[in-house]
DNA sequence: GCCTGGTCTGAAAGCGATTTCAGATCTCCC
DNA sequence: GGGAGATCTGAAATCGCTTTCAGACCAGGC
């Protein structure tokens, strides 16, 4: 018998009902308004729930509706700037219908990743998966659990799973497009995390700014300012580059920083590029070109897409959020 | 009967001790090591639970032991990117004790905290209370359930529960003597939320600044770099006014924007400081002096604590924990 | 006045696990 | 060979709530 120590004696439904006199079935109804009950009833068992301090528990509830009213949310890390707009956005959503969040954290470890869903699984009505590294036969399996689950920030084709994301590939071609039209023909790209979907979606867009006479030469970087700022060595090093595309906006700004240290001119010498418009440009004052998704409209899409799932089993198809290139101060024409 | 239209059936603990030809108790006693189990009947259960795909109901387990798995975590705002940090650490100490984590925001609005924390305890075995804005008796009130609860950035002399805090009234003191030894007399200070304590214990620090010959008077401003910015005008007007004090970074960043602009020279002219130190910095550039909290050391102790409540309800002395100094280029003595 | 039909209420059966308790089995020793 | 004691197992109670089901009660119509 777990007599948790210490801890208070809970106050149950039993105990309401013997003090207002009335059955428990009765003090359920009154609570969740599913049926009729005498008014004189009902004012006796909320009089027994304000003297008693009763708040019914949790897992019993859950238990016996088969529903926890509760949704997960994996990322990969917290810290990132990009997640917790999301969270918010996914958080309010659940909120407005009820529902409380889980929230857990792979830090990056795509190992760990299929491990935590399972968990979530266990304790939550549906899961939201962000940007989820774990290689497309783990995610397959995890989807045919049938168990609702909506895919954020990765697009899996032919995969049966309701699922939301940005479109890197259209938000970095135009980035390439706008490089194009301003002249130059050779750009490096500072790559972010190898497993990355998001990132093989942007490789994907250089395929086609080939088309319009850019060519892009891959440099491996990863997702970090520091990153960025120690690839810019092998950057000046290349020949004929003229543009850097970073990752993200943190490895641009690395970049910018450790150019700003080296007396590069940008954006004379070498136009510089973001990704994503984390909003830290007010505080940067870096004014970087770069592409913007509406983070929050993205995570109230994907919490509505989850609650739609719960409660009418919907499957939709992918959805593609449009991010739009934003020409500020660090890209220009190439010199000469 | 809850027969989750279109959700899979779900696969129970009897179902693998049919399969498996033994008792639940057998099986629930494989699963959780409780008791010694004749080996070849662990090899049966282990072979139903992998070939049913069988993964014990959470709400089931918390209801049969009195016990979630799960602690809760309060914040008035994701977005800030002070929580974020927290957030990441509280869920690794979490995670390293078996438990998961549920999030919930207040959106910065005081009114409804009170309920979240109630929803939090229904279904958690314990609350982490991040700067809770809410006046103290309902905080009493909330203490006064016994439930176990810990008080993140917020103390409060009298009330019998577990607090951890940086020490704001010491970061602050600090900052108003380095500005006093750099000669300043007479600084305003850009105000943050008046509901928030950690404001309360700023504007506290400033009464012992005077000791040192330091004058701080107040301007309303609030806790975003647009507040900041939007503030300078007001200081500007001020007489005599040689120093500016930030409620955080980001304010004080924002001031620093405008003063840019405005082309009035810092740290010559005025002296900036901030506060908290939020790692912005290599992306800013601004090299703003300011005082540092060991943001993901305060989380980790935050949910140790949590953890001790639950094992051995220990009711601990609140914890400051000190904030330091980081002098750089956005402060030096004033003009004259 | 009795029977039908409609409301409202309570007893009891789940929900899916854990844990107690008692019975079955097995060993060992006298 | 039989009894004491130690192991292991399963039946059943329990956690706290929801929901079904049937009974109690009342009004109204013949």
């Amino acid at each position: 018998m777990p007599l948790r120590p210490g801890r208070p004696p809970r106050v149950t439904i039993s105990d309401v009902s013997t003090a207002a006199g009335v059955s428990a079935a009765t003090v359920s109804r009154v609570l969740n308004g599913t049926a009729r009950v005498d008014s004189s009833l009902v004012d006796r068992v909320h009089a027994a729930v304000a003297t008693l301090g009763y708040r019914p528990n949790a897992a019993a509830q859950g238990l016996a509706r088969g529903e926890w009213g509760t949704i997960g949310v994996l990322v990969p890390d917290l810290a990132n700037p990009y997640f917790p707009d999301v969270l918010k956005a996914v958080s309010a959503v659940a909120r407005s219908h009820g529902r409380r969040m889980m929230v857990m954290e792979s830090d990056e470890d795509p190992a760990v990743e299929h491990d935590l869903v399972e968990d979530l699984m266990r304790c939550c009505d549906g899961v939201l998966l962000c940007s989820p590294r774990m290689p497309r036969a783990e995610l397959a399996e995890l989807v045919a659990r049938k168990h609702p689950l909506v895919l954020f920030n990765r697009i899996v084709p032919g995969l049966p799973v309701p699922s939301i994301s940005v479109d890197f590939h259209g938000g970095m071609t135009a980035v390439c497009g706008h490089l194009a039209q301003l002249g130059h023909r050779r750009a490096a790209y500072l790559s972010g995390p190898s497993a990355s979907w998001a990132n093989a979606e942007r490789l994907r867009a250089f395929e086609s700014a080939r088309a319009f006479g850019l060519e892009v030469e891959v440099v491996e970087c990863g997702a970090t300012s520091e990153a960025g700022y120690d690839a810019v060595a092998a950057v000046l090093a290349a020949a004929e580059v003229t543009a850097i595309l970073g990752y993200n906006d943190l490895v641009a700004l690395g970049a910018l920083a450790r150019m700003r240290e080296l007396g590069v001119a940008v954006p004379s010498a070498y136009s510089v590029v973001g990704f994503d418009d984390i909003s830290l440009e007010r505080v940067a004052h870096s004014n970087l070109t770069t592409v913007s998704m509406p983070r929050d409209e993205l995570g109230r899409r994907a919490g509505e897409l989850l609650e739609q799932l719960l409660v009418n089993g919907d499957d939709a198809e992918p959805t593609y959020l449009p991010m739009s290139l934003q020409v500020r101060d660090t890209s220009g024409p190439p010199r000469g």
